[in-house]
DNA sequence: TCTTTGTTTCGTAAAATTACGAAATGGATG
DNA sequence: CATCCATTTCGTAATTTTACGAAACAAAGA
């Protein structure tokens, strides 16, 4: 970790304005709306990446990119679970979500 | 999920998810929640893009750019009053998103 | 050990996004 | 009519996103 510095730099948006763009451009490719869907109604199944390259018209190396990008910005979780990965909803970051979305249009 | 049939084209995403990743990619930039915000913030007041401009670190033709993409959105619509022009929140889209980020995330 | 299997990473290419300053626009005013 | 003003559009460039197939990977089984 590197030591902790002062910022002095000027900040133009506040931190949920910034951290709704980060998880809306998560949400911005109908790929990852899908995967998130899927992933959300099938909360008691395993979920693995084949399940779901099956109904869309993407490559695996693709779809694996889409998943990466979710899991970046927090909002799914894969536990390996060879030779499959079981993809799951991050459910602290989905509630961080649905408080943030709610809020913003809740006016 | 569901795989629909339309008009001879297979579809691969349902509307929800498709109107899901284009409010989102609205959503994606930090300029375009601010300006959101201000104008979510200012339903009262006269809000032209000159006001947003001066705190913000970009040039106002970019500031002009992000406007025409939440415009494209249907999230806002300018009111034009010369030499200025009124933006403001469109309701109707406001409410359509509030309820589909609401249903998207309740569960 | 050599495959097999599901998945990811890499190399690459096409398209989209973001940004800027210059120039254009469309009313209003002198 | 010429000018002013806030704003948009245009031309352009840098960066990011999306996508693919080939290659790499890691664990299990023959």
């Amino acid at each position: 970790m590197d030591v902790m510095e002062v910022s002095n730099k000027k900040r133009y948006y506040t931190d949920s304005q910034e951290r709704m763009a980060k998880l809306a451009k998560a949400l911005s490719n109908p790929v990852r709306v899908y995967i998130l869907d899927f992933l959300a109604n099938n909360l008691d199944r395993c979920c693995y990446s084949g399940d779901m390259v099956e109904d869309l018209p993407i490559a695996r190396s693709t779809l694996s990119e889409h998943l990466k990008e979710l899991k970046k910005a927090g909002l799914i979780q894969g536990e390996i679970n060879p030779p499959y990965i079981k993809y799951c909803i991050n459910q602290d970051k989905w509630d961080e979500a649905k408080a943030l979305f709610g809020s913003f249009f809740k006016r």
